[in-house]
DNA sequence: CATAATGATACTGTTATGGTATCTTTACGA
DNA sequence: TCGTAAAGATACCATAACAGTATCATTATG
């Protein structure tokens, strides 16, 4: 099981080069090179981070990337969100009514509960806050 | 994601259905048409449990299943373990050498955090706790 | 010894993930 | 003004995990 998949990967390690850098504008190009990912598929990672407003692109000669939101104000959870959807350590197993029974009720609840858990410390955990603490 | 999968839910709805039949044994046939679950899936998940220690089979006419552990001595953790191997909340993200960097830090301890919140509970939550609040 | 049970195992369909390929659009700058 | 270097959009492909099926072998009971 995997909270962290490629995209979200890609997309954090490409944001947090995107702040280092203090550079006005980030390409492609770049970030390939230094960050040694598979070009298209970072591509496509970048295209959905514009999308969502994330980042800002601009299109080109010389065009890139840059921050369209404060790094303190990208959290990881909502990264997550963006590459898989809401969050959440159980599909579909208790919706289908196969379980209308007392263990519902426990084990439901329970996860419930990590769930939550995970969910509240993923959305407080930013993207500056990954890189203040490395420093 | 899922925390729980369909084997781990049969699983744990079969175990919960046995110690609550209150009978010497249980068969296949007597669990699939009080779930409701698909038969030869139900045998495979089975057969895995007694292979495990968890359920005694007995075969031959009149045979089926029985306990092997004590209610209280199942755990969810385990259960998931045997069906998913051991519960991760990430995979292969951090191992592979992509990320030698300060975000791998934060972040990798972060989310080991969460793993081990998340296993610890599961760990602390049996059959018999399923069980148990239900009445 | 027929039959009703489990054991073992190989196969199949679907979906999520990770990744590629290609064509279009845009804007800088010589 | 036009070539070129950037991003946008989209369609496609490969693999693995998950969910489930199908079949045949083995075993114990009545």
């Amino acid at each position: 099981m995997n909270l962290i998949t490629r995209n979200t990967d890609y997309a954090i390690r490409a944001l947090c080069y995107i702040v280092k850098s203090n550079k006005d504008i980030v390409s492609v190009k770049e970030l390939v090179e230094d960050l040694k990912m598979p070009r298209p598929f970072l591509r496509k990672v970048l295209q959905e981070l514009n999308r969502r407003g994330i980042l800002r692109s601009y299109k080109g000669k010389n065009g890139g990337f840059v921050l369209a939101t404060r790094p303190e104000k990208i959290y990881i959870g909502k990264l997550i969100e963006i590459f898989k959807g809401p969050i959440k350590l159980q599909e579909h197993t208790f919706k289908k009514k196969i379980c209308p029974e007392i263990k519902s009720c426990v084990l439901k609840k329970e996860i419930d509960t990590m769930e939550k858990y995970t969910i509240s410390r993923l959305n407080s955990l930013s993207i500056a806050s990954l890189l203040k603490t490395g420093k």
